[in-house]
Order: structure tokens, then sequence, then C-alpha cells
RNA sequence: GUGCCCGUAGCUCAGUCGGACAGAGCGUCUGACUACGAAUCAGAAGGUCGGGGGUUCGAAUCCCUCCGGGCACGCCA
């Protein structure tokens, strides 16, 4: 099995939902009685070239239960085709059995079935509570191009878990607690506060550079003289005690920097529906070391205490330190229990780096020996890690890219491409925002999630191709179509003609003519796979498979676009034409929906 | 050392529960704005699918092995 991501076993069906297809198996299955519609189904292919048809039926599998060559197979099932069967004509080309759909004949269907409801929510889950930890910054720390893989993965699948019928539950998990808080107190103390005095208190983003120079040089510091370290070590149990003076600084490092996540989450159009911070669970942990202990699950190994997870196949997971002290193993159990026992989640699912891939066995693993059966209902969703000129991104050198910085290049390319393209446009800064930002977040979530990323500006402000711009470009296009048809004359003759199309009944014959073309028949197609894609995404926690989707649809779009003259004086083939512009513009502005990216009526 | 991830065109990547000559975008070159938006479209050039074995009628895809890059492997999160 690929990818270390847990899958749900239950979503694990069949991907199917093209209408296309299934008309195709169901007319094959007549004449393949040794095989089921769901297997023909699965069998059936897209030919490499589409000179080859719709779709083709490999006849090799078929090859030993009837022990005849393949291509005899193929040629017999081609004739049986032939003779009794409408709705498709069939070419036997070696093993294969090449299938050509009668257009004309599925296209009443089709329509329908693209303007039913179910098209854009394909119903998998029954409601269930999805909790869903994302995003998850550091306080103390800004918030860097790093945060943004996690953050739109996250939103994504919590969209894509809402729209196929489960309840997501987006959690921000706040970085807010842990012995670096210790150092950053110390820090503070030592440097920062003489100059919060001298009033040099900056606000905002630069607030939060300040806090991470301060980072950055107690960890120079700390290389001359290893008595930082001890100090901050100091302020941690300080500050674990209650400490009034270490309370108060941690809180206002938490403060100001709430303050600049919730800039970046609006920006970016991210919302939660719980923001809880680390510290919240330090007095669970308690209660979660004392069932280890009563289970006898823990034991102690070179000081600390561990659960030994040779049975798993996995090293020991570390529940206390030598000192006695906690550790983010110990809080995470903490968090899981509470996340399942009082916020009512029957899945965890952990948007976090890959690096944390053994750390979140280890989790699932010791709550599995605690007994909880849930425990298999919880899945880590791993992503590559984000470089930058081929280096990793680190922190406590101060190597950190702002993802506000990034945002704005983005915004400001975007509103100069638009002075220079459509400097009539009314709402400038609001599109340019949106085109800026889509380009942003697209160009992370089209790519699958394990792989690393090397960060390049000069990508990201690409605006050409396979982008986000592209997709909006698209789908603004289609709107101006559809505005530009609405002004036209006899708006009642068109919606009839409309209404008619979409009613499943048969089609005048300039209707279907139009809708039959090479360039129309591909984009109903693409359309056509829609709710298929929506569900392996999700069922592959894999955003990029929306993102692949609305570019292959933007490109059949753009295609068709300049083969046909969409505002013909033919009122029954310009309403055919219009509705599929309709349907091409509703999802491309759903799938950048999902993937929490703007579609602008113009842009 | 052990485990996991990655290796496909100059660059960035799809395709990986096996299927027909390996697909996009960027970049390069050539065309298309007096039609609904040229942030577009059409076409060209460009690849030992990291190497080698194996399974199979058929392998980028499955198995083994080696090479290269990354991450993780006890008191950071």
């Amino acid at each position: 099995m690929k990818g270390t991501a847990i899958r749900c076993k239950a979503r694990q069906t069949e991907v199917v939902g093209c209408m296309l297809k299934r008309y195709a198996a169901e007319r094959l299955s007549s004449v393949i009685p040794d095989l089921s519609v769901e297997a023909i189904e699965a069998a059936l292919e897209v030919p490499p070239n589409p000179a080859f048809g719709d779709w083709a039926f490999p006849a090799f599998p078929l090859a030993k239960t009837r022990r005849k060559a393949p291509p005899i197979i193929a040629r017999e099932i081609a004739e049986a085709l032939a003779a009794g069967v409408s709705g498709l004509r069939a070419e036997a080309v070696g093993g294969f059995v090449n299938l050509r759909l009668d257009r004309a004949a599925i296209l009443p269907d089709l329509l329908r079935a693209l303007s039913a409801p179910e098209h854009k929510a394909p119903k998998v889950g029954a409601g269930e509570r999805v909790i869903i930890d994302m995003s998850s910054p550091n306080i103390a720390k800004p918030f860097g191009v790093g945060h943004l893989r996690s953050t739109v993965i996250g939103r994504a699948l919590a969209n894509l878990y809402a729209r196929l019928g489960y309840t997501p539950v987006r959690v921000n998990h706040i970085g807010d607690w842990g012995t670096q808080f210790g150092k950053q107190i110390a820090a503070y103390k030592r440097w920062g506060e003489a100059i919060d005095r001298d009033g040099g208190a900056e606000a905002g983003k630069d607030r939060i550079r300040f806090y991470l120079s301060l980072y950055v040089r107690f960890h120079e510091e700390a290389e001359r003289d290893p008595s930082l370290e001890a100090e901050g070590r100091r302020w941690f149990q300080k500050l674990e005690a209650g400490d009034p003076e270490a309370r108060r600084l941690w809180q206002m490092f938490v403060e100001d920097s709430l303050r600049e996540f919730e800039r970046m989450y609006r920006r970016l159009g991210v919302e939660f529906d719980r923001v809880i911070g680390e510290s919240f669970y330090n007095d669970r942990m308690p209660a979660v070391i004392d069932e280890l202990r009563e289970k006898g699950l823990l034991e102690e190994s070179e000081g600390a205490m561990v659960v030994r997870l040779d049975d798993e196949g996995l090293p020991p997971c570390l529940i206390l330190k030598s000192d006695g002290t906690t550790l983010y193993a110990t809080r995470d159990l903490a968090t899981a229990i509470y996340r399942h026992d009082e916020m009512g989640g029957d899945w965890l699912v952990y948007v976090v780096g890959q690096e944390q891939t053994l750390h979140f066995k280890q989790v699932f693993s010791v709550l599995k020996k605690m007994g909880r059966t849930w425990a298999d209902r919880c899945v880590h969703v791993p992503f590559g890690l984000l470089r930058f000129a081929g280096k990793k991104l680190s922190t406590r050198k101060g190597h950190v890219i702002f993802l506000e910085d990034v945002i704005d290049e983005a915004v400001a390319k975007a509103r100069e491409i638009i002075e220079e393209k459509n400097p009539a446009l009314e709402n400038k800064d609001e599109v340019a925002e949106a085109v800026g930002i889509g380009a942003i977040v697209f160009g992370d979530l089209k790519n699958g999630r394990l792989g690393d990323v090397n960060f390049s500006l000069e990508e990201a402000l690409n605006f050409d191709g396979e982008t986000g711009p592209y997709v909006q470009y698209t789908h603004a296009r289609a709107r101006t179509v559809l505005a530009r048809a609405a002004e036209d004359a006899d708006p009642a003759a068109l919606a009839a003609a409309k209404a008619r199309l979409e009613s499943g009944g048969p089609l005048p014959p300039s209707a279907t003519a139009a809708l039959i073309t090479d360039a129309a028949w591909a984009v109903l197609g693409v359309l056509d796979r829609y709710p298929a894609e929506l569900r392996a995404a999700l069922e592959r926690y894999e955003p990029s498979v929306v993102a692949r989707y609305a570019l292959e649809l933007a490109k059949a779009f753009n295609r068709f676009y300049h083969a046909e003259r969409i505002l013909v004086p033919d009122v029954d083939e310009r309403a055919a034409k219009l509705v599929l512009v309709e349907r091409a513009a509703d999802v491309l502005q759903d799938a950048l929906g999902l993937l929490g990216i703007a579609a602008p009526e113009r842009i």
C-alpha cells in the first residue's frame, strides 16, 4: 500500500459515479454474462486515443476462463453488441473492445444527471463527526509558508467531508506550550523587555518578527553560553507552576500571535470551529498517565516511563521524562481522548507534516492498547516538507518566509495584470486579492500531498498555464458569456428552451447537434465525472484530485470556447450551448470553492 | 544501522488496486485577437519512466536488489 495514511476501509468502495461509464457497462453486460455490471464498469478504461472511442473493454482477463485468445473474445463481444444492443457501437481492436457511445441517445439523460443536486453532492457519509486537526501554528513564531500546507489541505478536506455528508469540525491546535516558551521568556527578559520599555514595541507582523529575533538570538548565544538553556528551563518550570510574571509574558505572546494568525486566516478565508491551545490539556494528562499505569502499560526504561509497542513493530512511546514531566505524546493522547469523548468525534483526522508519521503511529497504537477501539478511526494525513532554495526552513536560525509577504507580492502582481488587461474592472482590489491568493493556494493544492515542495516565488507568481488564475479566468469567461446571453432579446424563449433541455425529454435536433460535437462532448464527459472525482479526493485525502479535475474541465471548456460560437441565432442551439456553459461555470466555481478559492464573476 | 516518503521531458509535476505508441504545464520555436475575454487556443521540438533482475499475454504501475535525495528513529513538538 502506498502512502502512510491509514485509510478508512468503509470508504474503500469502487470509484464510480459517471453515468456514461455505467451506461456503457450496462450495455456491455448483456453480452458478457460471466461478469457483473460492477466488474465490467471497473474494467472499462479510457482509450489512450480519443479516435478509439469513448470506452475500451480489455478482453484479456476473460482469456483464462473462456480458454480463447483475447482478440477472438473481443471480436465475439463486438459482434454480439452489433447484433443486439443499441446505444453504442463496438469495434474489436486487438484484445480490446472499443466502444463509441450513441451521444444523441444518451444526451437527454446526461443533461438531466448534470443538473441534479447529487451531481455536486454525492452522499457517502451519514453525518458522522470528523474532527480535523489543521493549521496548528506555534505561538511567538511567524505564520510561514510552511503552515500554508496544513491549513489549505485541512480546509479542503473539511469542505469535502461536509459536501459528502459528514460533519467536519475544524480544530486549530495552537502550539502554546512546551519548553520553548521558557526560552522565549528568558530571551524576552534578557533583551526584549528593555526594548519594549524604550517604546520599541512594534505592533502587527513586526511584533512577531521581534519575538522571532529574540528567539534566534537566544539560540545563537546559547551555543557560546550553555547557562542560557538552564535559564530557559527554569522559566518553563515557573510557567508550569503558575508564576505570575511567567504567565503574564506567556499571555502576551499568545495574544499577539493569535491576532496575527487571525489576520492571515481572514485573508485566506479559513475558519475554525474550535481554536484550542495545547495548554488546554495540561490538567487532563494526569488521568491519562493514571490509566496507563492501571492498565499495566507503563514501564520504566532508562529512568523514563514508556509504553512498549514491540508487538506493533514500533519503538516504545515515551510518556514521562526521567524528571517526571510529560511529553508531546502524553499531550496528544489526552487530546485524542478529549476529541473523541467530549467533542463527539467519530473520526480523528490529523493534517500534520510527514515527519511526525512515527509519532502518530505510536499514539494511535497506545490508544488501541488502552482499549479505545476508535483508535483505528484515527488518521494521520501527512504531507511533504516545504523547503526554500533547497534548504529546510528553520525557525531557530531565522530562516522563515512570512506567508503574508508572499501573499502581498502575489496580490500586487495580480493587480498589475488587471491594470494591464482589464482596466475597466470595478472592484480591482477585491479581485486582485482573490486572484493573488488563489494562485498561491492552488499552487499548493495542485500537487500531491506527499512530495516535498521546493518553494519558488517565481512559480507562485506565475499565472499562466496550470494555475489558479487559469481556472478563475475560465470561470469568469464563462460567466461573461452567460451574462451577455441574459441581455439578449426574448429571454422567455431561451428559458423555455433550457427548461426543455433539462427535463430529460427528447431534444430539438439543433440542440442535440450542438452538444455532440467532439469539443462539446468532451466538456460533458468531464462534467459527468465530477461526483466520482469528489469521492476519490476524499477517499485518498487528496485535494489535488479536485484541483487537477478543475484544470481538466477548464481546459476542455476553453477548447470548446474556441471551437464553437456560443451565442448563435438559433434559439435551441444557443440554449443547448448555454446549458453547457452554465454547468461548466457552476462546477468550476464549486471545485474552486471546495479548494477554498474564490471565483469572481469578472477578473 | 532500521523504518517510511520521493526519484517520469531542460524545469515543475500528473499517471502507480498492471492494459494499446508514457501525459500536462512552464520554458523554447511557429501560428491564431474586425466573432462570446489572447490570464486563451492550435501546432512543433523534447523522455533508457533512477539502474538491474523477476512475476505476467502485458510493468512507470506488483516483487527483489542496488543507487541517489529527504524525513524519522527516547527524555523538543
